[in-house]
DNA sequence: CTATTATGTAGCTCTTAGAGCTATAGAAAT
DNA sequence: ATTTCTATAGCTCTAAGAGCTACATAATAG
């Protein structure tokens, strides 16, 4: 791997973490390691586009409302996401790209 | 079903998303009873104390900076939430129950 | 047709979470 | 002994999100 992937797939992702925190259980991984194994797995959190939440959403076929409910957030928030009024990020951004690598399913 | 169910079982939930959405999709539901599916559906946002904050990183075997960037916060943000100096809310809160109810690999 | 209900926008104010920084001390590993 | 990571601590500051009211539209019900 040179710098990171782009579309880590995480069913395989979530398999090696279960392996090796469970090489790390028994000792065969030290926690230097694992650290490094942690960090190295993180998906990238990119920011998102007025119209990409708006798109994301729609594809989802949730009004504003529910989609706001899904992730914490008051329904002006998405509003105002999606007009540009204001910008996404961290957990809400990170909460986003779950929401689009793997469906609203994956936050219920 | 009364009110709210403890712990909703996700998987049960998805499938039941993918049937009711299903029947939207051909005409059988219409849009308004897909609506309250939906708000029905969505799980509970319990806030955490400091205490179960640090439990819970523990349980998932991860130091505070790598605990972070798995929520896209900055290792600061955890910090004080542990110590109880911010109350993680909103989308941060939303991610935290994710990770409790299914793991940190759920939001990886 | 009218009444109702839900959506999405708009315009506000306000709180505070989180960003971003530096410095420190202890533990752990080399 | 020294590097490396962790966790605290003490700051400042930006802007996200909360929380509210009001309004236009569209769809639905009655």
């Amino acid at each position: 791997m040179t710098t990171n992937a782009r579309k880590p797939e995480s069913d395989i992702l979530a398999a090696m973490h279960e392996t090796v925190s469970g090489l790390h259980r028994i000792g065969l991984v030290d926690q230097a390691t694992m650290r490094s194994f942690d960090v190295m797995c993180l998906t990238t959190v990119e920011s998102l586009s007025p119209a990409e939440i708006r798109a994301l959403r729609e594809r989802e076929q949730v009004s504003q409302p529910v989609f706001a409910r899904y992730l914490n957030v008051r329904k002006d928030a998405v509003s105002k996401w999606e007009r540009g009024e204001k910008r996404p990020d961290g957990p809400s951004l990170k909460l986003l790209n779950l929401v689009r690598a793997k469906g609203l399913k994956a936050i219920a």
